[in-house]
DNA sequence: AGCACGCCGACT
DNA sequence: GTCGGCGTGCTC
């Protein structure tokens, strides 16, 4: 007997004999259409077992005539969740590590089992939308025949009464290109009818491929500007060590103003050159016209930039240009890490430690922590870049596992601005009852006599404060959510989670007293006040009610730079992405309001403000000056701040973290548990804190692990939804990582858990 | 997407 | 009857 053979039922045997399972693989199949977006069940044949991974491009039977068909193996499993007799086996597995979708999907893997999420979840992130492929991909119909010979085509189908054909063929005649859809839907025609149309060479259907470019492609002028010693030492490392084949992971910490672009730009180039192709992601509010045009005018139409307002199909059409070669170097936040590069050498993020790049929904993964893994599947470098690090990655670079770079100096003319550090308790003192400093006051008249810019930044989202009872205290609340409602100018309560509007009452609905009134310190009380006290400026003011219109944000700026107002009034949103050489007066009105945020980021999240904002002031030739106004001007985020000591600011709240145990020092993970029912939430958050204890005790680690919790979260109720937390807190991120698998598998089989949505969180840069 | 099944009118 | 056009539903 053929040795082959017998092995082969050795083989078999043993599997009998130990009771080794047939193992499954579910698959997605790569055909573009809606009813096929799920997953297959296939059977692993014993001698593919090995190469059967997750991500592996396989062919498969298919169908009723079993054709084969690509597939990509999403997961494995050893229960078959379909009739076993119908499942079929693998036909071959192609070995192509160079296949993009596998890498992507191999990367969706490595997220969900990170971060925590449904294979679902992850996929539908790593993977652009498939449905949007009918919108994009624009079918249509054409007559392949003269008007004559088609006349003559409908006379005799008319005879043989073939209804169909002479509906189509007698919309043709009149117009001879016909979109696929209208065909399809309106005229109800079946798509049996069109092929045979087609067979018969009657008709013909193209599909046009109109790839959406946002960006119109007239100018492309290479730009190409003199580096400084410090950026050209920077770039010549980076590049070096590229061209002789080492990856990665570099951090750039260059004070605002000191040119990180122009360094980015060259590293792109020297690896496009290469051949290869580059992803850089930029904080969806830093994507503005202006830093566009720079890597626009740079690299003309080989960029594509993405951003949330694309819509779907001009987003699938990117991926799709990517995929075909068409660009090199994708521009866009978070979700641009997924472009299918199939040649990635690079990927860049800027403002690296912006919250953005945390995803807000499962799974949350870190767009840092992802970048880094998929640079190591395709053998690409990362670079980080920021004028105010993460503490977390600062402190990989200082521990080595990154290579820090720094930029210390402004380039140009622009100096390091003059930052005054203004006591509010002293001014209250001084009986002084306005929201600006003296000497905020006195630089302001300074600056608009001298046709200078100024601006005024509130440390607040574009809120205008909550209403609340003078005499009871009481506080207007959404109903259906556990937050103060918003005063909006037009007299009425709106809830920003919800969208939830009710009028302001005139009498406190709890007391009945009249005194019920806003407070709070909101960007449109501050234009207020600026208008009363400097009555000849022009002032602007952004924040999400004059943004909410589709340009608002860019008009404004615009308007801005145009030197259109003498001073801007904002929050958040007005410290990014533009240059403005005009501003040489940044005020920061209340500097510790983001201090009080409940949460252990808040002064990290203060000194990162602070640093954006004062880097505001004097980027043209004349010099700036910074005044942060405060309450707690001894508090480390903002005397190192106004020093510019990112490095004093870093250690002082290293040790913080180190003493309460916060990431970096160790890692958290929350878990969300939300529910409809108040009563399902506080049980399922319950039991799975207990299952946690167990865990833990089980692992022998319930020492050196806190588990917090559960307690109602900050935000105790959105949209009528109850939501209760669990914080677990532990040095080794495998642990909590094992720790979310087995509460995963514990979820699944407890009933208990139906009818509430659980969400694992690791590290959380948000607050529930 | 591609394939087959089943229904229905028309025709040898 | 049965053939071919047409609509529909399914694919592990």
């Amino acid at each position: 007997m053929d040795i082959e053979i017998i092995t082969s039922i050795n083989k078999r045997l043993e599997r009998k004999v130990i009771g080794m399972q047939t193992k499954y693989a579910d698959i997605i199949v790569d055909i573009s259409h809606e009813n096929l977006d799920k997953t297959y069940q296939y059977a692993i044949p014993e001698e593919l077992l090995e190469r059967a991974v997750i991500g592996a491009l396989v062919l498969i039977p298919f169908g009723k005539g079993n054709r084969l068909i690509k597939g990509y193996i999403v997961s494995i499993t050893e229960k078959p969740n379909w009739k076993v007799e119908l499942i079929k086996p693998i036909n071959q597995i192609v070995d192509d590590a160079l296949v993009i979708e596998s890498q992507l999907i191999h990367l969706a893997y490595w997220i969900k089992e990170t971060f925590g999420s449904t294979m679902n979840d992850a996929l539908k992130t790593v993977i652009p939308v498939k449905k949007t492929v009918k919108s994009v991909e624009k079918k249509s119909l054409r007559l392949a025949i003269t008007k004559d010979m088609a006349n003559e085509y409908l006379e005799t189908f008319k005879k043989r009464n073939n209804r169909g054909r002479v509906r189509l063929l007698e919309e043709l005649v009149l117009q001879d290109v016909l979109d696929y859809e209208i065909v399809i839907n309106k005229l109800n025609i079946s798509r049996s009818t069109i092929q045979d149309l087609e067979k018969m060479g009657i008709v013909t259907t193209e599909v046009e491929r109109m790839y959406r470019n946002p960006l119109s492609s007239d100018l492309k002028q290479k730009e190409k500007v003199q580096l400084t010693i410090e950026q050209q030492t920077v770039v010549d490392s980076i590049t070096k060590e590229y061209e002789s084949g080492i990856r990665n992971t570099y951090l750039i910490h260059g004070v605002t103003g000191s040119g990180k672009t122009e360094v980015y730009l060259e590293i792109i180039d020297a690896v496009i050159n290469d051949g290869k192709q580059v992803i850089m992601l930029i904080p969806e509010i830093a994507l503005t016209y202006q830093t566009v045009m720079r890597f626009y005018r740079r690299f003309g139409n080989r960029i594509s930039i993405m951003n949330s307002r694309l819509s779907q199909g001009e987003r699938f059409d990117q991926y799709e240009r990517a995929k075909n070669g068409d660009i090199d170097i994708m521009i866009g936040p978070r979700s641009a890490l997924f472009t299918p590069f199939d040649n990635l050498g690079l990927i860049i993020i800027d403002e690296e430690h912006e919250g953005s790049y945390k995803s807000e929904n499962p799974p949350k993964y870190h767009a840092r922590e992802v970048a880094i893994k998929r640079a190591e599947l395709s053998n690409a470098s990362v670079v980080l870049g920021s004028a105010t690090p993460s503490l977390e990655s600062y402190r990989k670079a200082l521990t080595g596992s990154y290579r820090l770079y720094q930029l210390p100096s402004r380039i140009g003319a622009g100096q390091m601005p003059k930052i005054w550090v203004e006591d509010l308790r002293e001014e209250l003192k001084k009986r002084n009852k306005s929201i600006f400093s003296a000497r905020l006051k006195e630089l302001i008249a300074d600056r608009l006599q001298k046709k200078q810019q100024i601006m005024l930044f509130i440390n607040r989202r574009g809120y205008a404060g909550f209403v609340s009872c003078r005499s009871c205290g009481h506080v207007m609340k959404c109903p259906h959510c556990d937050i103060s409602l918003t005063a909006h100018y037009n007299g009425s309560l709106v809830c920003h989670y919800c969208g939830h509007e009710e009028f302001t009452p005139s009498k406190c609905p709890s007391c009945g007293s009249k005194y019920i009134a806003a407070f709070g310190t909101g960007t449109q009380k501050v234009e207020e006040f600026a208008r009363k006290e400097f009555p000849g400026a022009r002032i602007l003011r952004m924040d999400t009610d004059t943004t909410k219109n589709k340009d608002g944000h860019e008009k404004i700026l615009s308007a801005f730079a145009n030197q259109e107002a003498d001073i801007l009034v904002g929050t958040q949103m007005i410290v990014k992405g533009h240059d403005f050489p005009m501003v040489t007066l940044v005020g920061i009105l209340a500097a510790d309001l983001s201090l009080y945020a409940a949460d252990y980021r808040a002064a990290e999240r203060t000194y990162q403000l602070l640093a954006q904002a004062a880097g505001r002031a004097g980027r043209g030739d004349l010099a700036g000056e910074v005044v942060i106004q405060t309450y707690q001007p001894e508090h480390y985020s903002i005397t190192t701040a106004s020093k510019n000591d990112y490095v004093g600011f870093y250690h002082q709240e290293m040790n913080y973290r180190e003493m309460l145990k916060y990431p970096p020092a160790a890692h958290i993970l929350a878990i969300l548990v939300a529910s409809k029912d108040d009563k399902k939430a506080i049980f399922a958050s319950e039991l799975i804190s207990g299952a946690t204890k167990e865990w833990l005790k089980l692992e022998q680690i319930e020492a050196e692990t806190t588990v917090i919790g559960p307690a109602a979260a900050n935000l105790a109720k959105a949209n009528d939804i109850y939501r209760y937390m669990i914080y677990v807190k532990q040095s080794e991120y495998d642990y909590l990582i094992r720790l979310k698998d087995y509460l995963e598998g514990y979820i699944n089989y407890s009933e208990h858990m139906n009818g509430c949505n659980i969400q694992f969180d690791f590290n959380p840069m948000n607050s529930y």
